[in-house]
DNA sequence: TGTACATCAGTGAACGCGCGTTCACTGATGTAC
DNA sequence: TGTACATCAGTGAACGCGCGTTCACTGATGTAC
């Protein structure tokens, strides 16, 4: 086996996306050293030539949850350039993503949990969420209104998606889908 | 110092006391054996004297988390009967229930972690919720439209305290509190 | 281009520590007579 | 009512275990000549 400089950047993407995928799944204070390095095929011994801590890898991967959680919703923005706020929502209450905690909106993933997390990761959901709710503005046509509905849109989003995911039963899971989809589509009067 | 029948149960309930607290203020899986016990004054050695183990005295606690903040809800809904939306939804984003992790609604305390958590805690949590939609539900007249309604507000009161206490900014708290109380208040045309 | 050597990613074993859990023991409680 | 004794909440020490972290060592990399 080649220990190269390349060798090297592959095997720290490797551990942090072990750590992302953890913490997507089961939480920030879930991840552990030794499993993030047997995910990426290597011994524990070597974490320390990659990461100054288990704290600061922490930090680096729950950055990148909310990276790969960006990447689907600039990719929804991108292909759809005026959403209806309907699409809006869905691209967050789709079930697949309600059931797919790996790989999903990493402000959901995380709000529950920031509170007791250092202000470094706070601030990260803080800018992502500040930066979802001004492309669900834009396409709600910009202006003072809009960032005061989308706002709350957004924060309703993450409600539905927390308890969808918290409460045990499917059926409960769609009731709380649903009427949130209900209540943030209605327009203004 | 007596061991009393009395006072085993009144050991019991300071650890209870003391595992809620910490649920409530960091987290289901922040609490330990050693802090409860030495936080109700007492040695670790006692500990199985009460619980089965770890696991089964957090089951309990979680319990009394989401029991202690009900009982503030019960009390708002004895109080006022028919209370306006706005009224309702302040219960939850007051500033002060906001701030206060430790003695808050167990919903918004444990939504964010309840996937990772067990079944029973699951259900439990589903259980408040649907108490907590059917006590909204009656205020706004009852019903199968109110039950819709009062649903799609709860899940977005969740989102709000979840993200208000999530982002380190004051300001930007106050922007998510106030925007979520404007779509919820806002009655559907 | 070929050779000598310093670097350093990765290995595997060891460390100290805190955790959940167990256990022998203590002594007030509370029951049986 | 008073006495003898079994119970058991609580103590304090010990346990095994997994964790984050450290370290001596290995051997391919990649640089200096």
């Amino acid at each position: 086996m080649g220990y190269s400089q390349a060798d090297k950047a592959r095997s720290r993407e490797r551990i942090l996306d072990a750590a992302a995928r953890q913490i997507s799944e089961h939480g920030l204070d879930s991840v552990s050293v030794a499993d993030s390095m047997q995910s990426a095929g290597l011994t524990k011994g070597a974490f320390y030539a990659h990461f100054a801590s288990r704290e600061a890898m922490i930090a680096e991967a729950a950055d990148r949850v909310m990276q790969h959680g960006q990447a689907r919703i600039d990719h929804f923005f991108r292909v759809r350039k005026k959403p209806t706020v309907a699409e809006i929502v869905d691209v967050w209450l789709d079930p697949e993503h309600i059931g797919n905690l790996g790989d999903g909106c990493g402000i959901c993933a995380l709000a529950g949990e920031a509170r007791y997390a250092g202000l470094e990761v706070r601030q990260v959901i803080a800018g992502h969420f500040e930066k979802n709710v001004e492309q669900i503005a834009q396409a709600l046509g910009g202006g003072r209104a809009a960032t005061a509905r989308a706002t709350a849109i957004l924060t309703a989003i993450v409600g539905a998606v927390s308890m969808a995911r918290a409460v045990g039963s499917p059926e409960l899971t769609q009731v709380i889908l649903e009427n949130t989809r209900a209540m943030v589509t209605h327009p203004p009067s």
